[in-house]
DNA sequence: TCATGTATACCTGTATACAAGTATTATAAA
DNA sequence: TTTATAATACTTGTATACAGGTATACATGA
């Protein structure tokens, strides 16, 4: 697909997707890791000839990212928006509120069947913690949250979360593989959280839900400036990401 | 576009628009107004054909759609969703959610500039009302609150606010254009509850801004099933309307 | 030097062509 | 009559072609 072999994303998960699904989950790597700069213009031609596709899955990602407001379609080419920080905050804002309405409902369930659930990613994500598998604790770690959002069977709630996932998935990737690397013991704290989260769900206690969701936040997001300083580094290490 | 000449969306909304976003709005229309029921099968070809385009507008139109779960896109061919109620509430309670979220930014914020853009509003809907112009009237009470989203600049939670709109424009159109015919004097209502909007942003008082927006929804909400009644008739008395 | 117009090279939006996959229907065999 | 298989008529995904439109650079005139 792509004339350098440098791939963001992990390309095992893309298995069945669609080419046009493949370079809207890699340009979104390149947007949020810095690699594409903010305010940079895309054209769908030097895409095409980069990517060594045709324009249809070209415009067919650029239409996925505009919705997810990283990019911007203008007259003449995609203007880059990218992630500041205030962006990663209004992220989290979002994530706060619909996780924050999920529990409401949740306190109403039965949960039972969901903490089971979530106990098994948990011990997923200790056991990519183990075998620092970055990418593999991400993965577990977006699923944690998808899997409680979709517990509760709320169809515009989850369109939310499906429009904030890909740039979540994304980012969360890139803190985590800079973190394995620079901060291999936070994750244990990390996973300590989630596990919080779900007792805060069997004894459906609130307080201890926003407790362990904030500092969850304040896990990836507190340290955001040490992601952008190894950005760079990052960007032109990507090679020896699996693929 | 369309060799019947029959369209359900105000044409004259759509002068700048492309072809593919034409498709989407008229589409959304006849879903959304039951004209197309839920779990029939849209394949591209047929509405290329009906629509007399070629299937890239389609595409695009139904790339759309699906982000805004009203159609569901598998591999052979677009399943329709529509809007039961339940996912009428999903709407309203996502609605509650954003407004709410935005209305604890505005008590911190000077809203002087944002009243007086409201107040204009208003007396617009007035005089839609007057006029008996339920499209009009519609178009005011969605700007209205696009108005007091956008004054936050907050670019996730407007994300939302446009995965929203076109549903909730569709849905608010068609439930408008019944009331115009039914109930024309639940309208006065509906303007004195969104006076009582501006009164709340006013005086920051959050109770009178949930009050207000609550009687507000279930101004449209309310009366839910009058509309589904009167669904038919309105879409078989489509050709009145303006093109 | 500055303004205006024009050629040119680019861009998107739409149409069309083609390939590969899937459901369906008809046919053949048991 | 039922089952299995092959033909066929669809479907989507991608590539390509074409038609405007837009920006840029350059030349021409004041």
């Amino acid at each position: 697909m792509n004339k350098s072999k440098e791939f963001l994303y992990p390309q095992k998960w893309l298995s069945k997707a669609s080419t046009g699904d493949r370079v809207a989950h890699e340009l979104r790597m390149r947007i949020i890791s810095g690699l594409i700069e903010s305010d940079t213009t895309l054209s769908e031609n030097k895409l095409a000839a980069e990517f060594e596709v045709s324009r249809s899955p070209i415009r067919e990602a650029l239409k996925t990212l505009s919705s997810e407001n990283i990019i911007r379609l203008e007259k003449m080419g995609a203007i880059v928006i990218g992630l500041t920080e205030k962006e990663i905050e209004e992220i989290y804002d979002v994530r706060l509120l619909i996780e924050t309405f999920v529990f409401e409902r949740l306190v109403k369930m039965d949960t039972s069947e969901l903490t089971m659930e979530l106990s098994k990613i948990v011990e997923m994500m200790k056991v990519a913690v183990k075998y620092q598998d970055a990418d593999e604790f991400s993965y577990q770690d977006v699923l944690f949250h998808e899997t409680i959002i979709r517990s509760v069977d709320h169809s515009y709630i989850l369109m939310i979360w499906n429009n904030l996932k890909p740039v979540m998935e994304s980012f969360i990737l890139l803190s985590m593989r800079v973190r394995f690397k620079e901060k291999y013991d936070d994750f244990t704290r990390i996973v300590k959280n989630h596990e919080l989260y779900i007792d805060a769900i069997k004894t459906k206690d609130r307080n201890l839900m926003i407790k362990s969701l904030h500092e969850n936040f304040d896990d990836v997001q507190g340290k955001v400036e040490d992601l952008w300083r190894s950005q760079q580094m990052l960007s032109k290490g990507a090679e020896q990401q699996d693929d």
